[in-house]
DNA sequence: TGACGTTATTCCTTAACGGGAATAACGTTT
DNA sequence: AAACGTTATTCCCGTTAAGGAATAACGTCA
């Protein structure tokens, strides 16, 4: 069993707008609410969570993520109703993407060496 | 009109194995027959070109580059029909996927800025 | 044998990336 | 007012990535 990967990163034309690592740190956000939580979930700095997002928020035209500062637990972080639209449209993508190429991925994946 | 662009790479796991790059290289080097002058084409050093090639040839269990040193040009480089093959798999890979998710690109296209 | 142009490889230096530390701002709670 | 935990932001520093230069090896041709 090999472990063949296809990693699909949507550009601008410079710099990536949503690919597997944004993706995921917005899904984390989700699931608990905070930047912070989130990148550490992932073995991800701080900084470049917010880096991250910082990139997603700015390439946008409305803003993906919503984080407040202060407050019961000191602030926090949650997707906004269009940051939610824009991770659900990606894995639409990805899983439309995935399914059609199966045959092409099997083919690629048997000629793959398979210790690495 | 803004340059939304998708990205696809193949990775083993821990590197990729063919994406964008590597396949503008191979179709370069079908072009000229040389590493040396299909990376002056992609304005990329021959070091690297050299190295995208080697990471190509281990990873697959047959080589993707035939190279030759000395001879009547000095020596050259073409793809083994191996090479061919996967090249072509990767790009009916990227055709067949970018082919079924126009809406998806469309909509978030749509809401990309459109000065970056 | 010497010239030629390409591949193959090593070494050094520079640039870019990312982490960590430090600090301020913020708003609720006590 | 003080404490708390998170966001926001700036600095510094080490590691890694990539480029350029240099050199050897190679096989054909003159």
């Amino acid at each position: 069993m090999k472990k063949i990967n296809i990693k699909i990163r949507v550009s601008n034309g410079f710099e990536t707008v949503i690919g597997p690592g944004k993706a995921d740190l917005l899904q984390h956000i989700i699931d608990t609410g905070s930047i912070s939580a989130a990148a550490k979930k992932m073995n991800m700095s701080y900084r470049r969570a917010w880096e991250l997002i910082n990139t997603m928020n700015q390439s946008f035209d409305e803003p993906i993520v919503i984080a407040k500062t202060g407050g019961i637990h000191g602030g926090g972080a949650e997707l906004s109703d269009f940051g939610i639209k824009i991770l659900n449209l990606y894995k639409v993508l990805i899983q439309k993407m995935l399914a059609t190429v199966d045959e092409e991925i099997t083919q690629i994946n048997s000629h793959l060496k398979s210790w690495k």
